[in-house]
DNA sequence: TAAGATAATGGGTAATAGTGGGGAATTTTC
DNA sequence: GAAAATTCCCCACTATTACCCATTATCTTA
């Protein structure tokens, strides 16, 4: 079975360690591209979760930001905000990636967590704050899921 | 795991010595190309902090700079700001460059110092100061910010 | 459904990284 | 030219990390 490279889907249940690492699911270990050399870099969501990018895809966002000049205070403060949370990480032997601190506690990650493919990157959630922020996301907006639904058909 | 070369991201927690050595990341250290020569440019941060070049990224600047000069009273200024206080500073065998008193004056460092690796160059803050700057700078343009990272984060 | 293969989890150990300080070499000052 | 001060290089200790092995669970296939 091959599906595209570097495109996760599908959600798994896996367990945080007390040394701070989660496994990679096997499946998204095998669509890895082979330039990623087995690293992914980690980062602050926008929601309260935990992103997961493969290197390269990651690699595309530095491009970007290395072409916004540090003469302008907000592209300074936007740079430093994006960078600063971001580090990479090579799975070990077994598959597992190392969580840094200040992620596991800014999406209140403990044992128990969810693990969701979401194309382009991979999150990981407290499965309950999860709930929560799948909940008031559905009865939020029902108009923009319609404005949606005219720019992708699924 | 191999990064692109002279691009730093994450943030750690160091500390500036009597001395007035702190120490540059192994993975930042990792990341620096050979012709860098294990040297770093030292100079005023536009924001309350201390920049760190690898030594052929501030060439780059110095070039630019060239170009810039006497074009606008503006352009001077900042040459002149961020040229003045510029230094080069090799690291010794555990990995650690040396700060200007000067420096250290003007980003108001104290023993526990804060690491940002904002891809082109490294900012070495006190973590007092950043929380503040951090703040003020969070309330002043949220639509900006909202406006790059659609283009950007992806 | 049983057996082999693959995947997930936990923990120990060797290697690396960070910190503090001593002493030689060099520069500065009187 | 000698004493003082500063800088630079090296050594040693401690903490942290990364790597490796073992065990348990799950999946696959005959």
């Amino acid at each position: 079975m091959t599906l595209s490279p570097n495109t996760f889907t599908g959600e798994y249940s896996y367990s945080l360690d007390s040394k701070g690492r989660v496994n990679i699911p096997a499946r998204y270990r095998q669509v890895l591209s082979n330039d990623n050399k087995n690293t992914f870099i980690t980062t602050r969501g926008q929601d309260a979760c935990v992103w997961v990018y493969p290197m390269i895809e990651w690699k595309k966002i530095e491009s970007e930001l290395r072409k916004l000049s540090s003469v302008s205070g907000t592209h300074r403060t936007f740079i430093r905000q994006i960078s600063r949370s971001a580090s990479p990480s090579t799975y070990d032997k077994q598959g597992r990636i190392k969580i840094n601190p200040s992620l596991i506690s800014y999406a209140g990650l403990e044992k128990d967590v969810l693990i969701v493919g979401v194309v382009n990157k991979i999150e990981i959630w407290n499965p309950e704050i999860e709930a929560e922020v799948y909940k008031k996301n559905m009865e939020l907006d029902p108009n923009e899921f319609n404005e949606l639904s005219t720019k992708i058909v699924i």
